[in-house]
RNA sequence: GGGGGCGUGGUGAAGUCUGGAGUUCACGCCGGCCUGUCAAGCCGGAGGUCGCGGGUUCAAAUCCCGUCGCUCCCGCCA
């Protein structure tokens, strides 16, 4: 029983309340996030992002890791994502840039003899944001020696048993689910399927191949595709049907076919009249359908069939077990990815091996690296590649990325000079904590699991920051700022 | 670079479509009362540039245009 009370610290009045009930606007909780960070629940996954890093470092060290930190005032290597720039007051004129990652410093650090290396790392990539990204974010990158890729997945296993065991008080099933980027492509339509559900994507080229349906027979004859998911009893209306339609051309696609089927197994379907007897029982076949299930038909690019039925098995497939968490490697990825107007662009960075740099030069298209990603319940943690170890293989894929010998030696020369001393075969990964806690707390975004994060805009509303500065420090780095009110694009560009 | 949503006392929402007095609900705040409380209860009160600017109209929170902020998405993220 106390006796006496005596205020050690009086509080006016808050700007918002902290309890749980309400939702507060982004900007008023970024703008006090000390009051914000008081939240039990924003308690809770400091808590716990704090556990995961503890328990990660515990384990890598616990497995003979070495944690050594890497500038962040480094050298601008333009591939990839923007890089942030700092000015250098003693070289005016020239930059620094923040670290998109560790990548070139951990690999020196093997030719450097150390041979396993870990960092929680913080990364910067100076891109738009999404719910699952900011400029600034954190990642365990780690690396091995005379590693290959079932190396790095062993540990990456025992990184996630632990940290999961650690936090959720579960403990993970391994080996892992395994998928290659193809059949993950082919099955779920996306390189990072949740994997909690099944409502799998179906090919029904073989189904349709003598199909009447112009709409069909049209886009098989030009090599397309069709595509469908049983979404299951969804119980929609016609508006509810006609609503599908209108979100798979938001998506990309040219139209979607929906089937309904009748509790006579029949399928009512506007396209119906179109298709015959056999093809439609071929359909129901192969849909596994069975009656008040809703069928969702796509038929384009493959590509196109793939991203969009894969969006669409999102938006109506359900977690039996919501809280389960379900760690999955997708392997295999491709060299290049195929854009839209069919041209070729690098999948990864150009540090990681391909198969084979003969097919990698022969047959681009489909070509694969030696490249892999962690995905956790359709959300990706981080990606990671056996690299190039032997500087004519690197050279040699400079070359087939399109960077000439002449670029490669400028940009990278020092790191295919350091190649060149007895360079041990290595590879890594890098695992996106933000991202790992806010699955494991079940956030809906990225923010909520980090103290300080800026808003869409890049803004700190807290601390005002970016914000501009004094005349006097921009001379110092012989920096002048043109006006950029008005004009996007700089006058005479 | 583009598309969508949101912006209304300190907070969250309703009102906006279909223009008609700053109206309403909950929380908070201030004062009073009560109290075996645990999202306390009762009574009273204060608190507003309806994000901002312009337009249409007799009249704008409401319709139109622009702009700013927050957010979700496409592009982008080797």
């Amino acid at each position: 029983m106390a006796e006496a009370i005596e205020v050690l610290s009086a509080a006016a009045a808050l700007p918002f309340p902290l309890d749980e009930r309400t939702e507060i606007d982004e900007g008023k909780r970024l703008q006090h996030r000390y009051l914000d960070l008081r939240r039990p629940r924003m308690q809770a996954n400091l808590v716990n992002r704090s556990k995961v890093v503890a328990t990660m470092r515990r384990t890598m060290d616990q497995l003979g890791f070495l944690e050594v930190e890497t500038p962040t005032l480094i050298a601008s290597t333009p591939e990839g994502a923007r890089d942030f720039l700092v000015p250098s007051r003693l070289s005016p004129g020239e930059f620094y840039a923040l670290p998109q990652s560790p990548q070139l410093f951990k690999q020196l650090l093997m030719i450097a003899g150390v041979e396993r290396y870990y960092q929680v790392a913080r990364c910067y990539r100076d891109e738009d944001f999404r719910a699952d990204r900011q400029i600034e974010f954190t990642q365990l990158d780690f690396e091995g020696a005379f590693w290959g890729q079932e190396d790095v997945l062993a540990v990456l296993e025992q990184v996630m048993v632990a940290v999961v065991g650690e936090v959720r008080g579960v403990q993970l099933e391994t080996p892992f689910r395994r998928l290659s980027y193809a059949e993950a492509m082919a099955r779920y339509g996306t390189d990072k399927p949740d994997v909690r559900f099944a409502m799998e994507l179906v090919n029904l080229d073989t189904v349709l191949a003598a199909t009447g349906f112009t709409a069909f027979a049209g886009v098989l004859d030009d090599g397309g595709s069709v595509g469908g998911i049983n979404a299951g009893a969804l119980g929609l209306s016609r508006s509810g049907l006609d609503a599908q339609v209108e979100r798979a051309k938001v998506l990309g696609a040219k139209g979607l076919v929906w089937m309904v089927v009748e509790p006579d197994g029949s399928l009512r379907s506007p396209v119906a009249k179109f298709l015959d007897e056999t093809e439609l029982v071929a359909l129901a076949t192969a849909l596994r359908a069975t009656p008040g299930d809703h069928l969702l038909l796509v038929a384009d690019r493959p590509r196109v069939v793939a991203t969009v039925l894969g969006q669409l098995r999102l938006d109506h497939g359900r977690p039996e077990g919501h809280d389960d968490l379900c760690p999955l490697f997708v392997t295999d990825f491709p060299v290049f990815e195929v854009e839209e107007d069919g041209s070729l662009v690098p999948a990864h960075h150009p540090f990681s091996a391909p198969v084979s740099v003969e097919a990698m030069r022969d047959t681009p298209e489909t070509a694969l690296a030696q490249a892999y990603d962690l995905v956790l319940n359709g959300v990706e943690l981080g990606s990671g590649s056996v690299r190039i170890h032997d500087p004519q293989v690197q050279a040699a894929v400079f070359e087939v990325l399109g960077i000439d010998a002449e670029t490669a030696q400028r940009r990278f020369g020092w790191f295919l000079e350091a190649l060149r001393y007895g360079t041990p075969p290595h590879a890594g990964f890098a695992i996106g904590i933000d991202r790992l806690v806010s699955v494991l707390q079940d956030e809906p975004n990225i923010r909520q699991v980090m103290p300080f994060p800026k808003t869409q805009t890049g803004a700190d509303p807290l601390t005002g920051s970016p914000s501009p500065v004094d005349p006097g420090q921009l001379d110092e780095l012989g920096i002048s700022i043109r006006s950029m009110v008005g004009s996007s694009e700089p006058a005479g560009e």
